[in-house]
DNA sequence: AGCACGCTCACGCAGCGTAATGGTTC
DNA sequence: AGAACCATTACGCTGCGTGAGCGTGC
């Protein structure tokens, strides 16, 4: 059973951050006498887990639920977490078509009066077109 | 001048955002006699350009600097962000690669105890391979 | 008595959403 | 007197970093 700071070290994160997966329910470290928290080798290969998906983008919570899933439950949560950063791929996408667009042809005008159209809506078509070009290229 | 549910409506986003713009500085909306936001054709414009950068994936904080920006300075903004992205794309591209790998392989293990390695380095060693193979294929 | 180690608050960050509470004018 | 405006707090969210302030054991 090692105590915080050995642990720290052993893993790499810092000790804020056990604190912290302690206080949200996502580690359940053991308390010694002296209300030390106490990680023995099922907590460290937890922590080892938590690592690994947080290197596929999973956000703590979503960690929580994973950590107790089925085998099969964890494939669809990746299989679904793909798909997640491929649209926020796209998103960048467009991001960096909005720049080039500018850059190329200067900033857009803001929608007339009359139109009808708010900022954001006219913004929006701006969005798609530039969604259906970087959904081609990929 | 309009008032603050007028443009609200007008521009597409809440009052909520638009107090929040003027609280941070970034808008600097005249005040009538009753304290109320009073906004001008020049802030409906600066509006405009708020948005559309954001579309470009800028903070806020970065925003304030542009508005007030030479020409010049935004082209070279606009080239940096676009890097920024770019990098951002790549580091999605490693969290993909992340999945496909546990994918194929399933759960890496945690390196031993005597290794001399923490956790976190060896998640940036696989991190580090798997950012050359995506490299490859861009 | 000082140092190493542990603990629990609690603020700070970004960009608002979402109340809560209160003042005005028709 | 209610409806339709406006205003100013201020907490909530995410994942910790960074103190502050305090106890414990050698």
């Amino acid at each position: 059973m090692k105590r915080i700071n050995e642990v720290s070290k052993l893993v790499g994160v810092s000790r804020r951050t056990l604190q912290y997966y302690d206080d949200m329910g996502l580690l359940t470290a053991q308390r010694s006498s002296d209300n030390y928290r106490l990680y023995d080798k099922q907590e460290l290969e937890k922590i080892w887990e938590i690592l690994i998906y947080k290197e596929m983008n999973f956000e703590l919570k979503e960690i929580v639920d994973l950590i107790e899933a089925s085998d099969e439950q964890k494939r669809n949560y990746l299989k679904t977490k793909m798909e997640q950063i491929r649209e926020q791929i796209i998103e960048l996408d467009v991001h960096t078509g909005f720049i080039s667009m500018v850059e190329i042809h200067g900033m857009p005008a803001a929608p007339a009066e009359g139109s009808g159209k708010t900022y954001v809506h006219s913004i929006e078509e701006m969005r798609k077109q530039i969604r259906r070009k970087v959904r081609k290229e990929e």
